[in-house]
DNA sequence: GATTGAGGTGTTATGTTATAACATGTTATG
DNA sequence: CATAACATGTTATAACATAACACCTCAATC
């Protein structure tokens, strides 16, 4: 299925990115968007989003609360499914359903249906933009139902495993 | 549960249907495979499967288990985790992700990408073929990644609760 | 400057979903 | 019968999620 390339344009997911510039970005875009909106960036939410921001995969509600417990604050459930709903409501986090777990939204400041890819080996999972990838289609045949959410979300291999030996 | 309908077009997912076929039509579907594939379609599977297709309907693990100890079995969640776990393997059950629920395979015997449409309001659900409606594109432009499955879902309101004046 | 109300955080307790580990039963076959 | 493979049963616990309530801050209003 891979190996020739040239063609298609955002086709290669598993792209390694500046981690540092797409760090500081989203915190950048984060703080613009709750300034815009009149919300609070409180140092919770903040830390919560940069706990997921910081590694750039996804994390349990019970990893981010250690991680939260480890940086001083409160550590008990609660905290982190509150904050999580919170940032999830404003897109800048997204659930993976299949994992039960939480990831930094990529493609914040713009409406989109976001599409997971998840590589069932390391575990890496990269967000692609469902409209650019088709996923939306599936909604254009459909006349007695209003779409308002869609979850997508693709399980495999990157080829960063299948090349390698592992099994 | 519904009142009888008269149009159906393709493209309209919700339609009622005669659910007494269904029924019979699904039992005889997964009799056949299980013999031909020489695998035990035991009282607990045959059960497991008619609670889920029954109804029609997506149900929690412990709700199949419920059920299951009201028919004389035993209802210890392994006993529920593990049937289901063999129908979806074989494709006779789906996982709602969405839901944390499962449900019978409206399409079985042929091998599908399932997409699901989930009505938020009365909890119908609809199986559509992901196929068919486009969602398989989403995987046309990955070049670095394999995918083995996928999961799609869609939260709305259908059309019969969005027409009635119920919120 | 007290009162009030909204929003945010903290705590306890509990509900819900899922699996690990091990025991027993059943059946086909050498 | 022995045994191996599969199916079911049981206990205990892990993992994920929410309800209900307490308190604190801060800004708007009286």
């Amino acid at each position: 299925m891979n190996k020739k390339r040239e063609e298609k344009v955002t086709s290669k997911i598993f792209d390694s990115h500046d981690h540092g510039i797409c760090f500081d970005d989203a915190i950048e875009q984060i703080e613009n968007y709750f300034l815009k909106k009149n919300l609070q960036f409180t140092p919770l939410r903040r830390k919560v989003f940069e706990i997921l921001i910081r590694d750039h995969k996804p994390l349990g509600a019970y990893e981010v609360l250690e991680a939260l417990g480890k940086e001083g604050f409160s550590s008990s459930p609660p905290i982190a499914y509150r904050v999580l709903d919170f940032l999830i409501e404003h897109g800048f986090v997204h659930k993976i359903q299949g994992l039960n777990a939480f990831i930094a939204c990529s493609h914040p400041n713009h409406y989109h249906s976001p599409a997971f890819v998840i590589c069932r080996k390391c575990e890496k999972v990269a967000e692609i933009d469902g409209k650019k990838s088709g996923v939306s289609f599936a909604t254009a045949n459909i006349e007695d139902f209003e779409v308002e959410k869609t979850s997508v979300e693709m399980t495999g291999v990157c080829i960063t495993c299948s090349s390698g030996a592992m099994t």
